[in-house]
Parts: C-alpha cells; structure tokens; sequence
DNA sequence: AAATCTCTTGCAAAGGAGTGTCATTATCAT
DNA sequence: ATGATAATGACACTCCTTTGCAAGAGATTT
C-alpha cells in the first residue's frame, strides 16, 4: 500500500489502472504536486498548467482530475463558491479532515477531530441510516480577515 | 416574534419588508406550506406550482426563493446535487440541524445535535477563525435503500 | 521498428443551473 | 381610480462542466 504521494508512485498508480501516461496527465500531476496545500479548481489548476504546456486544453484538466480523484489521489471539495475545488487524499485518514472557509478571502484551511465519530455511531443507531461519509465546512473569518467583522 | 408559520404570518412578514403580495408569490409559498417537510429545488417548485397557475415562470420562482430565503422563511442548502434545495427554516433552532443525504434514493432526513458547539469553541481558540456557521451533511444509505449496500 | 489497437487529446458545441434585461403588467398607497 | 413603483414572463446570456468527434498519441504485438 503507497502511501508517500511521490510523481512515481502515482504514475505507477495510473499504469496500473491501464490509464495511459501522457504528457498532459504528468504536467497536471505535476502541477499538483507542487501546490500541495491549496485546494485548485479546475480553472486554477488551467491557468498553472498552461505556463508548462500551453497546448493544453481545459476539458483534457477536467478529465484528468476526474481520474485522479477516482483513483483515490485527490478529493473533490464543494466549498460553495460555485466551482469543484481538488486537494490531495491522505489516506492516512479514514474519515478526511472538515475545512475552515473564510468568507473573506476564500482562503480554505483544514482541522482535524474524531468528535464526528461518536456523532455517527448515535446517528447509525437513532436514524437507522447507514453512514458512509460526511462533510463538515464552517464559514466564517480567518484571523487576517477576522478584523472588522 | 412570529414563529409559528402560517400562511398569513408570512404574507404579513413580506408586506412588513415592502415586498409585494402577487398571487405567484402566494402560490409558490402556499405550494411551499404543502410540502413543508420536503427539501424542494427551483425546478421542482416551479413543476408543482405550475399546476396551480401555469403561467409562472421559472425566472418569479428563482426570485420568490431568493426572497423568502432572504427574510429568513426558507433556508438555501446544497446537497451536493448540482441545484440548491430549499426548506423551511426553524427559527427556534439558533445553529440548524444536520442532513442525512442518501446515495440512493436522494431523500434528505434532519438530525439535531449540538456536538458542533464544543467542537466551534476549540477550533476559535486553536484556529483563531471566527464561525459564523456550520455545514454538516452525513452520506450514505437510509434504512429503505440500506439492504444491498 | 512497424503496425495495430485503443485510449487521449483539443476543439467546439452542448448541458444545466442560475441571473440579467426589458417591455409589459400588477400591486399598493393615496 | 390613479399614479409611482415593483414584479412578471420571456428569453438571452453567464458560468462551470461535460460530451461528440476527428485527429493524434500511448502501449503492445509482430
């Protein structure tokens, strides 16, 4: 089990799955790979992509992001600003981590907790719903942005 | 403090913010009240209200949610199906309650729980993020699409 | 190394949700 | 009733995303 998220070990990931490794692919890895803390759209992703390869087309960034986040290398992110917004998987976590948005700047930071654990258990056993993911978001302001507000 | 809603409170809260009472917006609220425990998109309004008055436009729906949303009658959720769903809000609740989203067939439960408020006063501190607001959804399979997952 | 098969690409067009425009019409206060 | 002002419906248009398709690579076999 790969857990290191080196430029390697995902193309081999790819290879695996009997997806091609063309150029375009390894750009946008690439790309990625170099901005690992940030949550890209697509249109982001686009823009950074183009410098290296500017041939490259915005359905092909789509295509492959889509790819990457089904073969478990990027989680696909809805922060409610109207566009998909991708990050890396740890997969250290079983359940992924919740986002801080500020309404701000838009900046997305991350938090940690196992509370939500516990909350599933009541829920599976009070609603009698099967839980298999759940996504916690709070909208508010960053420290750089908390003045004023 | 209206917070019982009736028909009639409501009409009354949208003369008292110099909105005008048009028989679309009556029918689209009335339409609402019919459906109070369903979490409705636009399309699946205007589809509903048209039997009424198949008159109205797609456009008077879009407008009449945004309102009754702005007054604070409806609340605007994502779900995560591409299209916003709408439901009435509880005023009694000061944070509102979570959604058990299922996979299968789409229908959205409620659960109440205050966990997040302990969880809100860590991330202040250790974040220095100031909440406004929390999303918490839940995914997965209700108790009817449960067998075979 | 060439041929082959299949997957990918880029482009342009199409989708789908939601918004803007604008002439026409309706509401509400007077 | 009447006039000021807001709301309506139709439609064009935006924005993000997906799709159809012909041309262009990967990878694999000979």
């Amino acid at each position: 089990m790969e857990d290191v998220k080196t430029f390697e070990s995902i193309c081999n990931l790819l290879r695996n799955r009997s997806y091609k490794l063309t150029p375009q692919r390894q750009t946008i890895l690439q790309t990625f790979l170099e901005q690992a803390d940030r949550h890209l759209s697509a249109e982001e992703v686009y823009m950074l992509v183009k410098h290296q390869n500017p041939e490259i087309g915005l359905a092909t960034v789509y295509r492959t992001l889509d790819i990457l986040a089904e073969i478990g290398i990027l989680l696909k992110n809805d922060f409610g600003d109207g566009r998909s917004r991708y990050e890396f998987s740890r997969k250290d976590e079983h359940h992924h981590h919740h986002h801080l948005i500020c309404l701000g700047c838009g900046n997305v930071s991350e938090f940690d907790d196992d509370l939500l654990e516990s909350l599933e258990a009541v829920i599976i056993k009070r609603n009698k719903f099967k839980i298999l993911d759940h996504d916690l978001k709070f909208y508010g302001y960053c420290h750089e942005c908390g003045e004023g507000h």
